[in-house]
DNA sequence: GTATGTCTCGTTATCGATAACAATTCGGAT
DNA sequence: ATCCGAATTGTTATCGATAACGAGACATAC
């Protein structure tokens, strides 16, 4: 016996057609019950298991789905991969993962890669990519979606929140809440681009009640609870009267409220402190934190949904924008 | 212009041969610089984004390796993804992801939705398949590596670690820092076969001391700290004079530790805590929770690696099994 | 008995690339 | 001037399935 049974195998084995034995291990079209049987058993007893690869150059249609995403190490992520699993589950349509760590370079040959097996559709994260990137996805003739940001250009479906709109309403938050020394914990510039418009809509709530960020630290790297433990520790070292500070992630957020849980420092009445995410971590702690909800899951839920749609056909190009209301959750900490 | 340029196209406008435009395309074989150059050139003006599936159909093989996890929503899971990733990296090799929450029918029809794709090597977590699934995977002619766990009989390659030892292990250190008192939190039976393998293992360990369990909460569904802190509660409701609790995880020994803090519970005076995995999260928190560590990044890198060299044919049979050591990390709560 | 459909199942021609082998070119050695 | 081997480039035959169309079998209608 050679290498893989094949469908010839399975066909020889039946005493049937190649394209008869295809047609009963599909399930499409008409056959009779005693052929169905006799193909059924065949590819059972051969062990047969499909080539796809064969059958999608054949038939021009593969039943993936590419999601690239910046990383899986994060709880943001792996909710969203979730969101997406569940909303393509009913089509289907798999959906395969990418990594580009958040690095548009590496996006752009993930891309490349997802684009060479050309799957049904691609979900990206983010508006911001390569310029080779977008001529690349505008010339796939494939649904592609980018979720999370709805602060840019999309290429085709978008579906996301406004990262600046909601830096802009938790200043407002938390200026109307009282707190007037506000400083700031996140990543450094570049690295994430949600996290910066957040700021920059943070910092222009603020400038418009004559108020700015007095301080602030910054990190590279992932979020972890360890550096919001450390950066809030050093940054109330050097500005002790701070009373609020506003946090890039829900990770680090948790990381201020335990070193004020280690220190006795009293939050929200000594200084208040304030997420974003939505993670399901934050349920349990001590005091609820502040934080504003992104609700990944149905995102990437929603997203997956209209991909398939659009697949389909059947999307109009104005359902193809969708805006999701981000809603501050004030928690325990503000 | 029809629908995708093919190679076809590149190798028309390039004035060559197709076989010479694959070529230069993928960087094999010679060619000269002026060829190189118009093959090039021709492929950037037509936007030529190789089909992969052509070429794997071709060339019989493809530089994909499933993954096969039960759940990407859990940190456990996601940091031995991204070691995989690293591990697979210089290889060139791309992972591609499937999820079968906990459940093994589902992951019999995930592997046999990744074998369909005639990948080079596969990765599962965990010794447990149903028969289909074995036989699928013993006939595939490929690497198979199972990981996280290596009590047990498998396939071909196995990286990991004993639970059992590792339950029994913690149950040994309970004992000998002075606890009598022994309470457990964990998932319902059969969700997780590691987890029940750890209370084997944590119960012989007791047993050799004429200990037992005194009393347990069981849950089902993903761990939480919020599930951690709340069954928690319970216990301590029903039993308060437990001096010890073991759990299936460390998010749910984080809950019973956010628990403890929130009611004044001295810890590990009055209780004494113990989770496993040896989660970042960890780090950052008032009271260190002692752990087992299990190395997952390391795990999913080297699992990767082997898979890697046992496709290039230089993994000799004894090298194929690797048990990692499990290090108890006593923190600050035992 | 012939015609017309409806079921079932088979034949042929791809899909887009690559492996294996064949052919051509070219510079230099004899 | 001729020949040789290395460097380049081309030709042919698949890889394993499926789409599209075609054909035989059988039943029902007239």
């Amino acid at each position: 016996m050679h290498n893989k049974p094949t469908l010839k195998d399975v066909a020889k084995l039946a005493r049937v057609s190649e394209m008869t034995a295809s047609r009963v291990l599909r399930g499409i079209g008409e056959a009779s019950d005693h052929t169905k049987e006799r193909v059924l058993n065949a590819a059972k007893t051969v062990g047969y298991v499909p080539n796809r690869i064969a059958g999608a150059l054949s038939s021009r249609s593969v039943n993936l789905v590419g999601v690239v995403v910046p990383s899986i190490s994060s709880f943001v992520f792996s909710e969203v991969l979730t969101g997406i699993s569940a909303g393509l589950k009913p089509s289907g349509l798999q959906p395969i993962f990418g990594i580009t760590d958040y690095d548009q370079e590496t996006e752009e040959t993930v891309i490349r890669e997802m684009l060479s097996w050309r799957p049904s559709g691609l979900i990206l994260v983010g508006l911001e990519h390569t310029e080779a990137s977008r001529k690349m996805l505008q010339n796939a003739a494939i649904p592609v979606a980018e979720i999370m940001d709805t602060d840019g250009d999309p290429i085709d479906i978008n579906v996301g929140i406004s990262h600046h709109e909601t830096g802009y309403q938790m200043a407002k938050t938390i200026i109307a809440r009282g707190y007037r020394k506000i400083g700031y914990i996140g990543t450094k510039a570049k690295q994430d681009f949600r996290a910066e418009k957040r700021l920059a809509g943070f910092t222009e709530g603020l400038a418009e009640a004559g108020l700015s960020v007095l301080a602030s630290e910054r990190f590279s790297g992932g979020s972890s609870v360890l550096t919001g433990r450390e950066l809030t520790a050093r940054l109330l070292g050097r500005v002790p009267d701070l009373d609020c500070i506003y946090y890039s992630s829900d990770m680090t957020s948790v990381g201020g409220l335990m070193h004020c849980l280690a220190n006795g420092i009293k939050v929200p009445e000594k200084v208040a402190l304030a997420g974003f995410s939505g993670l399901d971590l934050l349920q349990g702690l001590p005091l609820k934190v502040a934080t504003t909800n992104a609700s990944r899951f149905e995102m990437g839920k929603l997203a997956a949904g209209l991909v398939v749609s659009a697949k389909k056909g059947s999307l109009a190009p104005k359902d193809r924008i969708v805006k999701l209301e981000a809603k501050i959750d004030i928690g325990e900490t503000l």
